[in-house]
DNA sequence: CGGAAAGTTGACGGAGCGTCACCGCATACT
DNA sequence: AGTATGCGGTGACGCTCCGTCAACTTTCCG
C-alpha cells in the first residue's frame, strides 16, 4: 500500500493538483508574453502557444486575456495592499501617513518593476491601466484611511475622495517617471512626493541642476 | 460658365474636397463609435460600418483604429495646448501658474467631456490613455514652462520633470473623479488642486462633510 | 475629347476568436 | 482489483476581423 499514493483526498487529488498547475502555467506564460509583446499586441493565442495546453483548456481557466491580466494585477495588489494599510494605520502624523504611503509604493514598484511596466506600458503610445477589483479596493482603502485619519485629527477635514485621487495620480505618474531614470531611486522620489503633499511646490527639495532626462 | 463651378484649382478640386470630407466622415463616425462601445471594444470594421465607405478606403486614411483615435486626441490637444501655454507664460506668481493650469484644464475637460471620457474609459475596468505626439508635446511644454518659471524666479529650483509628472497625474486623476460627480465643478476642483500644490495637504479647503460618492 | 493618374471598391487569404462533441483518465464505489 | 461515472483536456470548426490588391470609376489636364 502507499506505493505512489494516489490519495483521493480533496486536496491531494490529481484533478486538484493539475488544476492549480494549469492555472499557474497559464499565468506564468502570460506574464512572459505580456512583457515581451506588451499588453495590447498580445493575443490569447500567443499565451496559449507559450503553453503546452490546448486552446479549449485556456478557456476553462480564463475568459479572455483581460481576465488573465487582471489575475496578474490582483496578485501584485494583494501583496502591497496590507503593507500600505498598516503603514497608514500606524501613522500618527500627516508626515508619517504621506511619506509612508509613497515610500512603500515606490519601493514596491521598483521591486515589482516588470509587472508594473506591463501594466502601464503598451505598444508605442497607448498606455493601459487596469483597475482590477483588488486595485479599486486599494483606492477605497486609501480613502477610508484618509477618513480615519481625519477622524483621529491627524488630517484636517477635507475632500477625502479628491485627496485619494491626487495621491493615486501622483503615485502612478511619478512611478512611471522614476522607472525611466537611469538610476531609479524610490526614496528620493518618495521625498519629492511627500514634500509636495506636505508643503506644496515651495517646499519641494531644491536642486541646482534639474535632473534632465528625456 | 460657373454653373456648379468644378474649379480645378489646387484647393477647390473635387479630389481635394472629397479627401478632407472622407477623412472627416471617418473621424466623425469613429467619435460616435468610440463613445458608444468604448475604445477597447471598437473594431475598425465597426467604424467602417458607421460610414458609407468601403474598407479599402478607410486604410487610405488611417492605418488602424489607434491612428484614428490618435487623430481625435490630437485635435483636443491642439485646442487646449496654446491656452495652457499662454496662461502659464503670463504667470508672474506660483499661484497664477498653478491655478491657471488647473482651471483651464478642468474647464476644457468638462466642455470636451465626451472626448475625454472616450479617452480614459474603456470596457469595464480597463482604462486607456493614449499619449499622442501632441499630448506628449503638451507635457514637455509644461516642463519647459516650469523651467522658464524657475528661470524667472517664479518657482524655486526643483526637479521640473517630477513636478510636471505630478501635475499631470493630479490633473488627469482629478478630472476623472470630477466627471463622476453629480454636478462637476471645474472651479472647485481646480481650487483643490491649486491649494494642494501651493500649500500641501494642510492648506486644502476645509469641509465639514466630505463629498462622498461612490 | 481622350489619356493618365488618383482614388474607391469589395472580394479574398490569413489569423484570432470562442465553442463543443469527443474521449481518456482520475475518482468513487463495489 | 474491477468497473462505472463524469471531469476536464483536446483540437477542429464556423465565425468575424484583419489588411491587401486587382479591377474599376472619377477627376484632372493638355
Amino acid at each position: 500500500m502507499d506505493t505512489q499514493t494516489p490519495i483521493s483526498g480533496p486536496h491531494g487529488g490529481k484533478r486538484e493538483r493539475t488544476k492549480v498547475q494549469n492555472r499557474d502555467t497559464i499565468l506564468h506564460a502570460a506574464r512572459h508574453v505580456f512583457a515581451e509583446l506588451g499588453y495590447g499586441a498580445t493575443t490569447v493565442r500567443d499565451i496559449i502557444r507559450a503553453t503546452p495546453l490546448a486552446s479549449g483548456t485556456f478557456y476553462n481557466y480564463f475568459k479572455s486575456k483581460e481576465e488573465v491580466f487582471q489575475a496578474i494585477q490582483d496578485e501584485s495588489a494583494l501583496r502591497i495592499r496590507p503593507r500600505l494599510h498598516e503603514e497608514r494605520a500606524r501613522a500618527e502624523t500627516v508626515e508619517a501617513f504621506i511619506s509612508g504611503t509613497f515610500r512603500t509604493f515606490f519601493e514596491f514598484v521598483l521591486a515589482d518593476q516588470k509587472s508594473f511596466h506591463a501594466m502601464r506600458r503598451n505598444t508605442d503610445i497607448l498606455r493601459v491601466r487596469m483597475d482590477t477589483p483588488e486595485i479599486i479596493a486599494g483606492f477605497e482603502e486609501l480613502r477610508e484611511d484618509i477618513e480615519a485619519a481625519i477622524g483621529k485629527g491627524v488630517f484636517p477635514a477635507m475632500d477625502a475622495d479628491y485627496l485619494m485621487a491626487a495621491i493615486v495620480g501622483v503615485a502612478f505618474e511619478l512611478a512611471e517617471r522614476m522607472l525611466l531614470r537611469d538610476d531609479p531611486n524610490p526614496v528620493s522620489t518618495a521625498d519629492f512626493a511627500t514634500a509636495l503633499f506636505l508643503g506644496g511646490v515651495r517646499a519641494l527639495p531644491r536642486i541646482s541642476q534639474p535632473d534632465k532626462r528625456c
